[in-house]
DNA sequence: CCCGATCTTGGACGGTTGTCAAGATTTTCC
DNA sequence: GGAAAATCTTGACAACCGTCCAAGATCGGG
């Protein structure tokens, strides 16, 4: 059994990382609607309950701030994609759930996933970015390659292509899909879907 | 025949384009370099031989300088695209030669195309990128559709998706391969070749 | 209840940004 | 050659940026 001052003391470190969450939470969505070059740690204030000199005494500096947030949001992505797609039968199946579960995720947050593109082109230019991007990648790309060894599982065929080729053609179908969305389009979803279903079976071939 | 004042008008006028011509390659230089959050007007006439005020001359605004500047990449682009797969005499070389062909675009100016990844996500923010890079899209789909048809006349099929499907894989994959070659990994450009010479016959079952 | 630790505020700082206008310089043309 | 038009420089402007800090507010344990 901890110490009362352990117990304490916990809490207060628990306390102060909730703030920090709530804070990074904040910063998201200001960043998600204007986009990393135009967001200002004002800004970010502006659209919480305190003052921009708190960022400061729970983030050491913006980058700092911005790593955290880029964390939160890999998070919330991870929490997002588990078994988007679980149960299928058949592979048409699977293939058409794996289009319709890529088409609802983009319509229901379309600002967070432009901004992961923004923070992702970013992370060129800023070192301090890429690791995180870099993991946020990889559980994309095991997200992807659990919804290929699924559709390999019920067709009894072998996936012809690699794990992060697999990603990356999905994501450019999901990237141009978002693209055409935040322009308007009213076809992007369903362009997206389509050509989601069709990519699946050829990765087999 | 022309009147001398009208010649003389007209190379007036082609002067200025040429110095806007001129200040515009000077800031790519520097986009590329920096990435569009980190530029501003001075730095950019800073890598010049002339000084801040001039590009307010030449230039309405920044986001003027910065959309013709993305003019400018989009001809610089194209050109460089123009037939980079002319001569291919079966179905195979074809796909050789566009796996060859995208990476050595690639290593030939990975800067700009990191630079042109970043400007791509700005226009989901800025709309008045939005045209210019539906237009660059545009002819990189083009591209891309010229090589699928070019496969598809040696092989005797027809491509079993669109020509945007099309041309959103290969942009995956080579932003993939981009962000792989910036961040120092020795197998990128092999690995984009492979997934580009895969990808293609795929497009046809 | 009170005192110290913790949390929060709001202003100030040095620096940078985009923009602009007035003046200096160069070019053009009669 | 000299006036008019163009090109270019320079300095200033208000606004904004990230950062820092002194002081006030709030909280929790003794």
């Amino acid at each position: 059994m901890p110490s009362s001052a352990a117990v304490r003391s916990r809490s207060r470190a628990d306390k102060f990382e909730d703030r920090r969450r709530e804070l990074a939470d904040a910063a998201l969505l200001t960043l998600a609607e204007l986009g990393y070059a135009r967001t200002s740690l004002r800004t970010i204030a502006d659209n919480t309950e305190f003052s921009h000199g708190l960022l400061h005494y729970y983030f050491a500096d913006k980058i700092d701030l911005i790593t955290y947030c880029v964390q939160r949001y890999k998070d919330a992505c991870v929490q997002r994609y588990e078994g988007f797609v679980a149960e299928a039968r058949t592979p048409a199946e699977l293939a058409a759930a794996c289009g319709n579960g890529l088409a609802a995720t983009l319509a229901d947050a379309p600002l967070m996933h432009r901004l992961w593109y923004d923070l992702r082109a970013q992370s060129l230019y800023e070192e301090a970015f890429r690791d995180d991007v870099a993991e946020i990648d990889g559980r994309l790309q095991d997200m992807i390659w659990r919804l290929v060894r699924g559709y390999a599982q019920l067709s009894g065929a072998e996936p012809t292509c690699s794990p992060s080729a697999a990603y990356a053609m999905f994501d450019g179908l999901f990237q141009q899909a978002l693209q055409r969305y935040v322009a308007g389009s009213g076809t992007a979803l369903d362009e997206l879907r389509d050509n989601c279903r069709d990519l699946l079976p050829r990765l087999f071939v």
